[in-house]
DNA sequence: ACCGATGATTATTG
DNA sequence: CAATAATCATCGGT
């Protein structure tokens, strides 16, 4: 506390008496609603004149105060996250996404409809937030320029006030985007990975390419050409058949007992749709080495045989199936333990 | 709810 | 670059 040596009832006024009396208000709780002093304040004749030398003061020490502390340090994460935000097309311009995936077929709408879905939300966010916002400021604004009436406050004092608010929303609004950020990376993740919601082939489709692949047992690699028209018949993409005949040679493999009945259906199949077979040795010859007549048969790829009696060693290189000439050596050294044994 | 089948992706190899 | 092998995530039947 200031030592008030003046006796604040009655008698006349110096400035250097009204200073004090105004230093001994700031001083006390400005909550505390003194009406008598600051009624008897707003009515001295000085008033004006020492109301506009204090917000002069205030000016000056509130600059002095400003300019070291933080101007803005423009947000790098909220630049981030707008960035992002546009790059993704949550935020800028409505953009027909890209999104170039591969065979997973074009349930793209599905993407851009999420994707809208998360616009449209952000939007409405963003804007509830920037009326919260743009509400609160002009409450403290209008509320500050009130208070100008009974106590000097600068309009760089408001500045600064509303500076802090501006940095505790966005606050708010960094927690906003973070989220639709999040939401957006989730859609992303969940539509760019094909293995999900993966759709099985059609049961027609499927029936092609296996009548395929048993049909070109001992060489199942379809030519880009013949992919292509797999893929037609199938009304899948080339990819699509690829993988097919990836997954299908690796699966077989795995398990030749297993795939036998598969083959032998297929054969089956396949002798019934042909004309003329009457009197052929079974299996044979229309199956195998159907491309162009270059591959000789293999009989141990082939349905009707049985690989469990060919006395296959345990370390079977299977790949040897699928190419002719180590099947033909395989074949060479089998048949020749099956004599010996 | 579980489990095998299956289409797609990823990592590795030649 | 294409094939293989391993793995993932979903589908479809029980």
């Amino acid at each position: 506390m200031v030592g008030n040596s003046m006796d604040s009832s009655g008698g006349p006024r110096t400035f250097a008496d009204l200073l004090n009396e105004v230093v001994s208000i700031s001083e006390q709780s400005l909550d505390d609603n003194d009406s008598q002093k600051k009624q008897a304040l707003s009515c001295h004749p000085m008033k004006s004149a020492l109301f506009e030398v204090l917000c002069e003061i205030k000016e000056k020490t509130a600059l002095s105060i400003r300019t070291g502390s933080d101007e803005t340090p423009e947000d790098p994460q909220l630049m981030r996250l707008d960035n992002m935000l546009i790059a993704e097309g949550v935020a800028g311009p409505d953009k027909a996404t890209p999104l170039a995936g591969d065979a997973s077929g074009g349930d793209q709408a599905d993407y851009r409809a999420k994707l809208q879905q998360i616009r449209t939300v952000y939007s409405q966010e963003l804007q509830k937030y920037e009326e919260a916002c743009g509400e609160f400021t002009q409450h403290v604004r209008s509320l500050l320029i009130d208070q100008a009436k009974t106590r000097p406050v600068a309009s760089k004092e408001i500045e600064r006030m509303v500076s802090i608010i501006q940095k505790k929303f966005s606050g708010i609004q960094v927690a906003l985007k973070q989220s639709t950020c999040e939401a957006v990376m989730i859609l992303r993740s969940r539509f760019l990975d094909a293995r999900r919601k993966r759709r099985n082939f059609s049961k027609q489709a499927t029936e092609v390419l296996n009548e395929y692949f048993y049909s070109h047992l001992a060489n199942p690699y379809p030519s880009e050409e013949a992919k292509e028209e797999l893929a037609r018949q199938c009304n899948i993409t080339v990819s699509q058949v690829s993988n097919w005949f990836g997954n299908k040679r690796i699966r077989y493999k795995k398990n030749i007992a297993k795939a036998q009945e598969e083959a032998n259906m297929y054969a089956a199949k396949k002798a019934a749709s042909v004309h003329g077979l009457g009197g052929m040795a079974p299996g044979y010859s229309m199956l195998a080495g159907s491309s162009a007549g270059l591959m000789p048969p293999y009989p141990a790829m082939l349905p009707g045989q049985d690989l469990s009696h060919m006395g296959l060693p345990g370390g079977f290189d299977l790949t040897a199936a699928y190419n002719p000439q180590l099947m033909a050596q395989y074949q060479q050294s089998s048949m020749d333990n099956n004599e010996s044994n």
